[in-house]
DNA sequence: GATGATATACCCCAGCAGGGTGAAATTGAA
DNA sequence: TTCAATTTCACCCTGCTGGGGTATATCATC
């Protein structure tokens, strides 16, 4: 976590020049990051990206023309792997649950202090989602909203083996697959598979995986 | 947002005497705080509530009877003042998820300091959520597969008719019952099956139908 | 009018999946 | 200790699934 021998890339954009100059001036200033650009607007974001490369991008939301929530969008469908870490002075509900369906990987408040920022920058970069806490009490409060509830029935009939191999299923394993990672013969995973079945109460795998995923059994 | 005129009252529910000891020698040291009870489980829980009569909980998962889940439960529906905050050691998606459902207020990892426990039993306790990023990254992917998202890019190349097979698929119907439904020979409806496959990378039912899930297809 | 995408339909074939049955070793609980 | 649940392994058989190819009609677009 130390972030000697690392250096960041962070791009900028933010429309008020004052504050992206500052955050240049203070990534530029810090070893361990670099500036790899800085912009007042998202209307050529691809542009953009190709030309800074960046490892993290800080993404203001008010902006002219495109804004930071349908450019987030844009960054998490096209380059899944850079981090995207909005900063803003907004605090509602809906900007917070937007951004973080448009794949937002942080969500950090303008008022927060500049350390905070290289701080959020790092763990953003070493795949950890730095958020204000109140913003994180916000999404936990939507989290509730949308989280479908879990059936204590079923959640308890699945043995641990059980469950084992029907992760590996809902990740797209064959049986034989399976067998081979588990260390155990096919026929032992067909065995488990049709207790899942019937304690599922389905007769396929296609069934099996929808019912893992929406009742959360992995 | 100081700690001065403030005297936040914390019970700890830790199995481990030498972390109990040890938060509690920390809140009763530091001004601002008071432990008003420390308890090596949960299986007096409600008692252990009134004795103490806690602003915020700080509250182990693992412990011996009740655990910290189904603590987070009672204390969330009984006293939903009471700002409970997860501290462990597990990261895992299932506990996070079981935590925030049940109604924690923030869930922090155990090695993170003891500054960084008291700054965040203060944040919970002004209505914040603290969270350790790497947590925070696991509530967002939760979240982002609840949330009604819209992923353009899987979303144009299912063409109407692909997208409505694919949902029969989801709802656990094989090909023969989805000619049926859909007044079109068996045959059509593997063609358009292999489609399917092949536009999203896939090669079993399985994988399909996860894949329509969690990109939300359907 | 040519092209590409969509929707429809059929054939062949290897192989995996689904169902049934049986059985042994291990473990934890009654 | 005995019993239930879990985990392990094996065999048989039916038939659906997955992959290959081929073909026609429609429709929008160029």
């Amino acid at each position: 976590m130390s972030t000697a021998n690392m250096n960041i890339r962070v791009a900028i954009f933010e429309d008020a020049k004052l504050i992206r100059d500052a955050y240049e001036a203070i990534l530029n200033g810090t070893d361990g990051y670099t500036c790899a650009g800085s912009f007042p607007d998202c209307n050529s974001l691809d542009l953009c990206i190709r030309k800074s490369n960046p490892d993290v991008v800080l993404m203001d939301i008010e902006m002219p023309g495109t804004d930071g929530i349908q450019a987030t969008g844009f960054l998490s469908a096209h380059y899944p792997d850079i981090r995207i870490l909005i900063q803003t002075v907004f605090e509602d509900d809906e900007k917070i649950f937007a951004a973080v369906c448009a794949g937002a990987s942080g969500y950090i408040l303008k008022n927060n202090g500049l350390a905070k920022l290289l701080e959020a920058v790092t763990e953003a970069y070493n795949g950890g989602s730095p958020m204000t806490p109140s913003v994180a009490s916000r999404v936990l409060k939507l989290f509730q909203q949308f989280a479908p509830q879990v059936s204590q029935e079923t959640e308890m009939i699945l043995s641990p083996r059980e469950k084992e191999i029907l992760a590996m299923m809902v990740d797209g394993n064959d049986f034989r697959t399976i067998a081979e990672k588990s260390f155990i013969s096919y026929e032992t995973v067909r065995t488990h598979v049709k207790k899942i079945y019937k304690k599922l109460h389905v007769a396929s795998a296609s069934e099996a995986v929808v019912k893992a995923i929406r009742q959360r059994l992995v």
